[in-house]
RNA sequence: GCCCCCAUCGUCUAGUGGCCUAGGACGUCGCCCUUUCACGGCGGUAGCACGGGUUCGAAUCCCGUUGGGGGUACCA
């Protein structure tokens, strides 16, 4: 058996898919996924369809795939076919694709490739108990059904869900990440694929949707590792009734796991993109973070998602369990924010600004004009854009509001007096006046202590110990407002 | 319970029998720069989970243990 070398793959022998259930908030890992196949698409120039998984409905929000697909254009993941851009292949909805999952069931039924089984789980269970066999799942009781027995059920009223028939054979693939996997029939039961009230299963209606849609790569979580080997004999048989070309390759993606270390800033485990938008991150840094998790890119470990897809290969990707690191995370982000423009910082910022209630949104030309001035000084000290708060906020809130947020003792006083009177006296309020008045004002002490000389002054005015530059900050919030907050903090 | 998978510094990883007294990045620690913080520069710290094999030689191969993950659905 020649197996195409991934190398040589044509555009036309990429296919790929992402196939979220909206869940109004997508979890971290299926982001990964989602960048794992989008790259490996705009590799090779293939083909990335978007395909949304509800017919699910207790695990699906309504209108859920607008939030998918605002996450998507939020990341920059593009795609090629689906919701939104069309495509041949329609309809990319599930829950549009209903009358196609129930004429494929029929035909399978018909073939003989499935069949009905009436056996309640209990059943089930109970039976496995008793024969004490080490095999998984069910056992194949209703596969040649008496006719005497079908019609004491019926007449019970059961209804019967659909099984796949699974070939009495092993399963052998080679997993693109995990390599050669093999699987026992004993391991893999006839399962169900559609439900006794009719409505289809993911094994059928996601198997289905790959054939006819010619999937040719399953990139996707290792979560569902143990579904493919009952995935491949049904793909077969579907190709044997003429729907797609068998089964795809597959690459399983190493799961992504909580931080060992406990981290009381970390989200909640269960928590999804949202929670990082929030906090500020960059989806440059996001899904170069999220890149890193199973895959490197040769010794860098900062790049955009174009660099990542130029050189991905999933065949590199290793099947190792990552744990998930915020601190990591936040460095690879810190950096991406040191890589973005200034203005393009400027406006992403504006928001988190505007959640707080310090600014409007759109900012008035005031709000403008003090936002574009002060940028400079604390672009290159942010790691989130959320930071921009405390960091700017000093600038933005009303007087009547500001409250010092670290604490100023009586030891500062005499630094907070001789600066206020250093202060309003001066005549030029320029950053260089200022410097000069405040280093004059104060009695120049040595060592360490110099350091801290200006301190209070940070404090009264910026309400921080830490603040963009203390000269800067003070001209840009003015001179009443400065001296107002200083004579405020001297009581 | 049973089945399957995984296992290199705190984290992500390089390493496919000798080039490894194990390399990089992030973190962390120290110093420098800097009247705060951050950035930047320099230096340090820290790892082949454990126990048996195989071999002249093992982080690399085999077995077991331990730990972690997944499955065992009329979820996906």
């Amino acid at each position: 058996m020649s197996e195409p070398v991934l190398g040589d793959l044509r555009p036309a022998d990429v296919r790929v898919r992402f196939s979220p259930t909206p869940t109004g908030n997508l979890h971290l890992s299926d982001v990964r996924s989602a960048l794992f196949n989008w790259a490996f698409a705009r590799h090779y120039g293939g083909v990335l369809v978007l395909r949304i998984e509800d017919t699910d409905l207790a695990g699906s929000v309504r209108g859920g795939h607008h939030s998918v697909i605002d996450a998507l254009r939020w990341l920059g993941i593009d795609w090629d076919e689906g919701p939104a851009v069309g495509g041949g292949n329609g309809p990319y909805r599930q829950s549009e694709r209903l009358p196609i999952y129930a004429e494929a069931a029929r035909t399978l039924r018909e073939e003989r490739a499935a069949y009905d089984c009436y056996c309640t789980p209990e059943e089930v269970e109970q039976r496995r108990a008793e024969g004490g066999s080490r095999a998984q799942g069910y056992d194949g009781f209703c596969r040649e059904l008496g006719a005497d027995r079908l019609a004491v059920w019926q007449a019970q009223g059961r209804n019967p869900v659909l099984r796949y028939r699974m070939p009495d054979e092993p399963v052998v693939f080679d997993d693109l990440v995990r390599g050669q996997v093999a699987v026992p029939p004993e391991d893999v039961p006839d399962y169900a694929i559609l439900r006794a009230n009719g409505d289809p299963l993911y094994a059928l209606t996601n198997t289905l949707d790959d054939a006819m849609m010619g999937i040719t790569h399953v990139i996707r979580g290792d979560d569902l590792l143990a579904a493919t080997p009952r995935q491949i004999p049904l793909l077969r048989t579907l190709r044997q009734l003429g729907v797609g070309d068998g089964p795809p390759r597959y690459a399983h993606l190493p799961s992504v796991t909580r931080a060992v270390t406990e981290d009381e800033r970390a989200p909640e485990p269960g928590s999804g993109l949202l929670e990082y938008v929030d906090r500020g991150f960059l989806p440059e840094g996001l899904l170069n973070y999220l890149a890193l998790l199973g895959w490197r890119m040769g010794d860098r470990d900062v790049f955009t998602i174009d660099e990542m897809a130029a050189a991905f290969d999933v065949r590199q990707v290793g099947p190792e369990p990552a744990h998930f690191d915020l601190h990591r995370l936040e460095a690879v982000n810190s950096a991406h924010m040191r890589r973005i423009s200034l203005p393009d910082m400027t406006e992403r910022v504006i928001p988190f600004l505007a959640d707080d209630g310090l600014v409007s949104e759109p900012l008035t030309p005031d709000q403008r004009r003090l936002l574009d001035a002060a940028m400079p000084w604390v672009a290159g000290r942010m790691s989130t854009l959320s930071e921009v708060v405390p960091m700017l906020g000093f600038l933005f809130v009303g007087e009547t509001e500001f409250a010092p947020v670290d604490e100023i003792d009586d030891a500062d006083r005499d630094v907070l007096r001789a600066s206020y009177e250093a202060l309003s006296s001066l005549g030029d309020w320029t950053t260089a006046g200022i410097e000069r008045a405040l280093q004059e004002s104060s009695a120049p002490t040595e060592g360490d202590e110099a350091r801290e000389a200006f301190g209070p002054v940070r404090v009264a005015v910026t309400g921080r110990r830490v603040s963009p530059p203390l000269f800067e900050s003070l001209e840009l919030l003015g001179r009443e407002r400065s001296l107002g907050r200083l004579q405020a903090a001297l009581g």
